[in-house]
DNA sequence: CTACGTTATTTCCACTATAGAAATAACACA
DNA sequence: TGTGTTATTTCTATAGTGGAAATAACGTAG
């Protein structure tokens, strides 16, 4: 791992072809040059001081066989710099270590010792260690589940009753590296559109389902963000009129339908006892009634909330990640079954991807956040 | 009214400094440098030819009192080029003639002689003579209900039982200027976006309450568009599962629950007797059970619409247009209620602006696609 | 084994668009 | 009438751009 010492940050188009190169990945000069709008003598020009300082290399010529000479790719280093992201929930710290394609590294988990912003930024400090420390690292993100402004500011963060906290200065002071804080769905959804399963998508929603249900929006290449981002709109979208409530009172809303506490506690009412979501999802597989109505409600919930978010957000792909993904791999019939119900006939179907990283995706948007900001 | 005769096309920045003025109506040097990103000198330079060639004027400086030399706003000499826009029906061609701000001047109806295209193109050019010929008009913009490919091309539009029309180029063969073919949601989303109800407004959605309910989407100060545009997804989005059936199918979706005909026949059943939409909406405020009935679950379900959109399309402003939105202006505390209820109460409140000028909306868009497309 | 065709990339260079600085313009107010 | 203030234009050096030609790196045909 070479440290390349960026001596001036990117600019102009520079930024520009080192995001293109980094997003698209391996990219001849000419693919560049169409993309980008550029003539070849303007990407060799722009290029050149990309290589000499290590952030861009001439990638492995690809084996295509043809006439002329052959193509020499360029491609980002990603060895040359680390990042590090951190998601934050209400009991750990998760950190990861990655390059510069967000591809993880180390890994870690650690138990918050506390949730005063003295003691979270102390227990970041020490995750940071625990995946390799700060050297060669360019910049780390931290997500939270909550509003967050100018990518440090915590507005409002329920899960640790934080309102308004600087958290994006206090670490920085602490680790003297560029910090970005961002809201934990947006960051996910950004590591899923440079460098996810979404990669060089221009419109897509994304979905997450784990303890809440998250949603993502990326139009026109770019994140869709407004003043309510963080509220969690999109994960209390109303589903089902007859189904149970979920924490803030909205009955039979995506929380209440989808998130996985939501799910096994509705199992538990039938079933009598306590039981684990990849378990809920074999029970049902294998015919138990509880179950099968549970997960099957969730299903068909979800494949309205799918045609819902295609028919307004117009996208007609949509992402699912987080740690409850298991019922999109399980029940997929079930859910375009629902998904088609809702949709016109003549519609393209909605193209569903899903990213089975299960956690580990929200640190890794942690990360690509940090990724982003440097390449901003 | 001066024909200017553009001599060549506006290209670069030239161009995007002449739909700044366009949109942003008289504006100061200074301002649109900030917009921009230029510096002043830049903009005496790129504002040179233009005010020479008579597309821009210096406007009448502003009576705003303050020290130094006045500002002396640019602005778009509005009558400097006039503009064709026609919307289709099923039994009518609808055309108006504006200026360069897609302000209406002369309006003309005119009954369909029939669903060939040879017999629409005909009546089409009748229209455009009624409104005043073709002397001084730039471009001709031209709508229907129905999927529209690169601007020309009328890929299906049920309502006139076509597939694969190429009625942009019968209609350029027969009237010799550029012609703009467009889905009519499309175009009068456009029409809002530069010239209506949410000029400069970067995100928002468009509801259209008519014959139908249509759906149109700006994001990032771009119009939302996809293969499945002209389909109407957003028009059969299911909103109350106790409601009427739509054309296809659909239970309580928002052209059941909200379009004028199906309120009106809704209103039919329980009323044993024919009555007009605002007879309807009369009988609601009078306190009539079956009006009341009908008028209050459609102002609901609008309510609904309206939230679900706000969630999903993550937009904080939505336009209701159209010849329905009396509905709006009547049953504003209602719909506000509904949309409450569908939205986190620590979000903010969804802007509604209601464009008032009912059918003249849809030529408007007709023509705004044209202007548009002279300044693209 | 060499010359040639083909395509990718770089070098060279003229040109254009840009912004900074200075000049000028247009006011209010003393 | 002069002065302060801000808007706009003019002048000019410069940075960024793309076209054309040169060079590079192959495969292939002789």
């Amino acid at each position: 791992m070479t440290t390349a010492h960026r001596s001036d940050a990117l600019t102009g188009p520079a930024r520009d072809l080192a995001r293109e190169v980094l997003i698209h990945g391996p990219i001849t000069r000419s693919e560049l040059g169409r993309r980008l709008g550029l003539s070849p003598a303007t990407l060799t020009r722009l290029s050149k001081p990309l290589l000499d300082e290590g952030l861009l290399v001439d990638a492995p010529e690809t084996i295509e066989r043809s006439i002329g000479r052959p193509v020499r790719p360029l491609d980002v280093s990603v060895d040359s710099q680390r990042f590090i992201g951190v998601k934050l929930t209400a009991g750990e710290v998760f950190a990861v270590s990655t390059d510069l394609r967000a591809n993880l590294g180390a890994e870690c988990v650690i138990e918050l010792s506390g949730h005063e912003p003295s003691q979270v930024v102390a227990d970041i400090v020490r995750a940071t260690v625990e995946v390799g420390g700060m050297g060669g690292v360019t910049a780390i993100g931290v997500t939270v589940g909550g509003q967050v402004g100018r990518s440090r500011w915590v507005e409002r963060a329920p899960f640790l009753g934080w309102k308004g906290v600087d958290l994006g200065g206090l670490l920085h002071d602490a680790l003297g590296v560029p910090v970005v804080v961002e809201n934990d769905v947006v960051a996910l959804t950004a590591a899923e559109h440079w460098f996810g399963i979404a990669k060089g998508i221009e419109d897509f929603a994304v979905l997450t389902i784990g303890a809440g249900v998250g949603y993502g929006l990326v139009i026109h290449d770019r994140p869709v963000v407004n003043s309510d981002t963080g509220l969690g709109l999109g994960g209390h979208f109303p589903l089902d009129p007859t189904g149970p409530l979920c924490a803030e009172g909205h009955r039979g809303c995506s929380t209440a339908m989808l998130s996985i506490p939501s799910m096994t506690a509705s199992a538990r009412v039938g079933l009598a006892r306590d039981v684990g979501y990849t378990e809920l999802l074999d029970l049902a597989d294998a015919g138990d009634p509880v179950a099968a109505q549970v997960v099957g409600s969730a299903a068909r919930s979800l494949g309205r909330l799918i045609a819902a978010t295609a028919n307004l957000a117009m996208v007609q792909t949509i992402v699912l990640s987080g740690e409850g993904v298991g019922l999109a791999d399980r029940q997929l019939p079930r859910i375009l079954e629902a998904s088609r119900a809702d949709r016109d006939p003549d519609a393209v179907p909605v193209r569903i991807l899903v990213d089975r990283s299960g956690f580990t995706a929200w640190a890794r948007g942690a990360a690509a956040v940090a990724i982003q900001a440097s390449f901003a």
